[in-house]
RNA sequence: GAUCGCGUAGCUCAGCGGUAGAGCAUCUGCCUUUUAAGCAGAGGGUCGAUGGUUCGAGACCAUCCGCGGUCACCA
C-alpha cells in the first residue's frame, strides 16, 4: 500500500483491513483486475454435490461464490466457496495455476472468485473442484466473521463461534445472511410463502392491486399512525395503517375480488411480535359473506404448508400444528363458556367487570363492555388456541367496520384464526350499509373525544362510496410477518424481517 | 414509556481494584488430497462514551449512548 493510503487509513482501520488494502494493491500490480465485470457459471455448488458420480466422465464446471475457508499447505490449498445455494470445496495446486496460484495466496476468506476446474471426490471422500483456472471477481476489503464447522461422530454438525450478536446481525444483515445459513434459509422460506400466497389468489382470479400508501385520511385499523407532510400540497399525510377503506372503494368500482399485499405502518411499541412497518395481505371478495372466507384461509393456508414444508404439519416447540382442513370454529362466547365456564352473552357492563374480577383480570376502569370481552377472552382463551381455529361472532363495539350479524343481536360477523395461541387473520362480512357505517364512525368520533386515540376517524369520501352502493363483500386481513415466523418456527419478529426498525448508530 | 441485564481484539468469550488475556481469524517460516488441517514464531485493544471515587479503574459510583429480556400499547 502507498504511503499515502496508509497515511489516509492509518488512523480509522486496523490492520485487518489495511492488510487487505495491501492485498488489493499487490494484486493490481500484478495485472489481476481485482473488480472484473462478470463470470460465467455453469454449476452452483448444490448441483455439484447433488449430481457428481464417481464413475463419471471428467466433468468440467465452473462456479463461483465467496471463499468461506482457505485451508492452505505450501504449493496447494484448500478453500470453500459458497454460492446461493450452499458450499462446495476447490482443491487448488501450483502445478495446475502457475502464476494463478500465487495471486490465490493474495485472497482472503469473503473474497468472491470464479473457479472452473473438473469435480472428483478427495481422499477424505468430499467432492469437490479440481480447479484449473481461478479469477478474483471482487476483492473483499472487511474481515468476515470466521464460523467453524465440524461434524462429529455421531454426523451432528457443530458450530464453533457463531456470529451471534444479535445487534451486528440486525445492523448488518448482509454479514449475517452470508454467514449464518439458516437466515438464508428462513428468508427464502419468506418468499415462497409470498410466492404461493399469490399464486393461490391469482388462480382463483382476483385482481393484485396498489392503494395510496400515503394517505389524508388515515383508517381501516385502530392504531396510531406515521405523520408526515406534502410541501407541494402542503398538507398533512399519514402513512397507512390498513388498506381495507380504499380496496372497498374498488369493490364499489365494480371489481369482483381484489387484494393487495402491502407495508403497513403503525406508530407503536416494538415487540417480539411487533414491528413498525410489516406487511400486510388484504382481501376483498364480492358476493361472499365470512362463512365463505373461512373456508378460503383454510385452504390457503393450507396449501402454503403444504408446498413449504410438503406436509400439513408444522412443529412448533411441543405443538405439532396440523393446518388440514376444517379448522375447528367456536363462537367468541362459547369460547369463553369452554374456558372459563361462564356464559357472558347479553350481560351488562357492571356483570361483565364482576365475571372478570372472579377470573382475576385487572381492567382498565376506561374501557367499555366490548373491550372487556375482548380482554377476558385473550386471557382466559387466546392461549388455548394452539391447533388452528376460527373464533366467530364479536361485540359491535370493536369492529366498526363489520356487518351486523344476521341473527345474533349486538354482534357483527367477523372472524379471527388463532394459531399457536397467536392471532393470524382478521376478516368480517363487510358492512355496506351507509347508514349504519355512518353511525358507526359517529361513535368512534365520540370514543376519539373521549380520549381514545387510536378509535377511527370519520371518513366522508368512504361513506359517498357506500352510498353509490357495494355489494355484499367478505373481508380478510393476513399480517404476513406472523404468518411466517409461525411456518418457518422463528419467534422474533425481527427473524423475518431483512432489515428491522433499529435505532440509528452513533 | 417503565424496569432488569449486557457492551473487553475482526468474530466468540474469560478477566470484576494492582503491568489487558484465550480460541478462531491475521502476519512470517515449513508443508502438493486438507477439512475446527498441522507444526514453529509474531503482530493486533482510547476494555461503548463522559465525569467521579482511589496511590492505582476494564472492574466501584453517576450520567449518557447502543443492544437485549420483561411489562405497558398494538397486529
Amino acid at each position: 500500500m502507498s504511503e499515502e493510503l496508509q497515511k489516509d487509513y492509518h488512523d480509522e482501520l486496523n490492520t485487518l483491513m489495511v492488510r487487505r488494502r495491501e492485498e488489493l494493491e499487490h494484486l493490481r500490480a500484478a495485472g489481476v483486475d481485482p473488480y472484473p465485470h462478470g463470470f460465467e457459471r455453469n454449476a452452483s455448488a448444490k448441483e455439484i454435490l447433488d449430481t457428481f458420480k464417481d464413475e463419471q466422465p471428467q466433468w468440467i464446471v465452473a462456479a463461483a461464490g465467496r471463499i468461506m475457508s482457505i485451508r492452505r499447505m505450501g504449493k496447494a490449498s484448500f478453500c470453500h466457496i459458497q454460492d446461493m445455494t450452499g458450499k462446495i470445496q476447490s482443491y487448488l495446486k501450483k502445478d495446475d495455476l502457475g502464476d494463478a496460484y500465487d495471486h490465490f495466496k493474495l485472497l482472503d476468506i469473503g473474497d468472491i472468485i470464479g473457479i472452473e476446474g473438473y469435480v472428483f471426490r478427495t481422499k477424505m471422500g468430499e467432492v469437490s473442484i479440481h480447479a484449473q483456472k481461478v479469477v478474483l471477481l471482487s476483492k473483499s476489503l472487511r474481515p468476515l466473521p470466521v464460523v467453524k464447522e465440524k461434524t462429529d461422530e455421531q454426523g451432528n454438525k457443530v458450530t464453533f463461534d457463531p456470529f451471534s450478536d444479535k445487534e451486528l446481525r440486525y445492523r448488518q444483515r448482509y454479514v449475517d445472511l452470508v454467514v449464518n445459513p439458516s437466515v438464508r434459509e428462513t428468508f427464502i422460506k419468506r418468499s415462497m410463502i409470498l410466492r404461493q400466497m399469490r399464486s393461490f389468489l391469482d388462480e382463483k382470479n382476483f385482481l393484485e392491486v396498489e392503494t395510496p400508501a400515503l394517505q389524508p385520511i388515515y383508517g381501516g385499523a385502530s392504531a396510531r399512525p406515521f405523520s408526515t407532510h406534502h410541501n407541494a400540497l402542503d398538507i398533512p399525510l399519514y402513512l397507512r395503517i390498513a388498506d381495507e377503506l380504499y380496496l372497498k372503494r374498488l369493490i364499489v368500482g365494480g371489481f369482483d375480488g381484489v387484494y393487495e399485499i402491502a407495508k403497513d405502518f403503525r406508530n407503536e411499541g416494538m415487540d417480539r411480535t411487533h414491528n413498525p412497518e410489516f406487511t400486510m395481505m388484504e382481501l376483498y371478495v364480492a358476493y361472499k359473506d365470512y362463512i365463505w372466507m373461512m373456508e378460503l384461509v383454510e385452504q390457503m393456508v393450507h396449501s402454503i404448508a403444504q408446498t413449504l414444508n410438503h406436509s400439513a404439519v408444522v412443529n412448533l416447540g411441543e405443538n405439532e400444528i396440523n393446518f388440514t382442513p376444517p379448522w375447528q370454529r367456536l363462537t367468541m362466547f362459547g369460547a369463553i363458556e369452554k374456558y372459563t365456564g361462564k356464559q357472558l352473552r347479553g350481560k351488562n357492563e357492571t356483570e361483565l367487570r364482576s365475571a372478570a374480577k372472579e377470573l382475576q383480570i385487572d381492567l382498565d376502569p376506561k374501557i367499555g363492555s366490548g373491550k372487556i370481552i375482548d380482554e377476558i377472552f385473550s386471557v382466559t382463551v387466546q392461549p388455548h388456541l394452539i391447533q388452528p381455529t376460527f373464533i366467530m361472532d364479536y361485540p359491535v363495539e370493536l369492529s366498526p367496520l363489520a356487518k351486523k350479524h344476521r341473527t345474533e343481536e349486538g354482534l357483527v360477523e367477523r372472524f379471527e384464526g388463532f394459531v399457536n395461541g397467536q392471532e393470524i387473520c382478521n376478516a368480517f362480512s363487510e358492512l355496506n350499509d351507509p347508514l349504519d357505517q355512518r353511525a358507526r364512525f359517529e361513535e368512534q368520533v365520540r370514543l376519539r373525544e373521549r380520549g381514545d386515540d387510536e378509535a377511527q376517524t370519520m371518513d366522508d369520501d368512504f361513506l359517498r362510496a357506500l352510498e353509490y352502493g357495494m355489494p355484499p363483500t367478505a373481508g380478510l386481513g393476513i399480517g404476513i410477518d406472523r404468518l411466517v415466523m409461525l411456518l418457518t418456527q422463528q419467534d422474533h419478529i425481527r427473524d423475518v424481517i431483512f432489515f428491522p426498525q433499529m435505532r440509528p448508530e452513533k
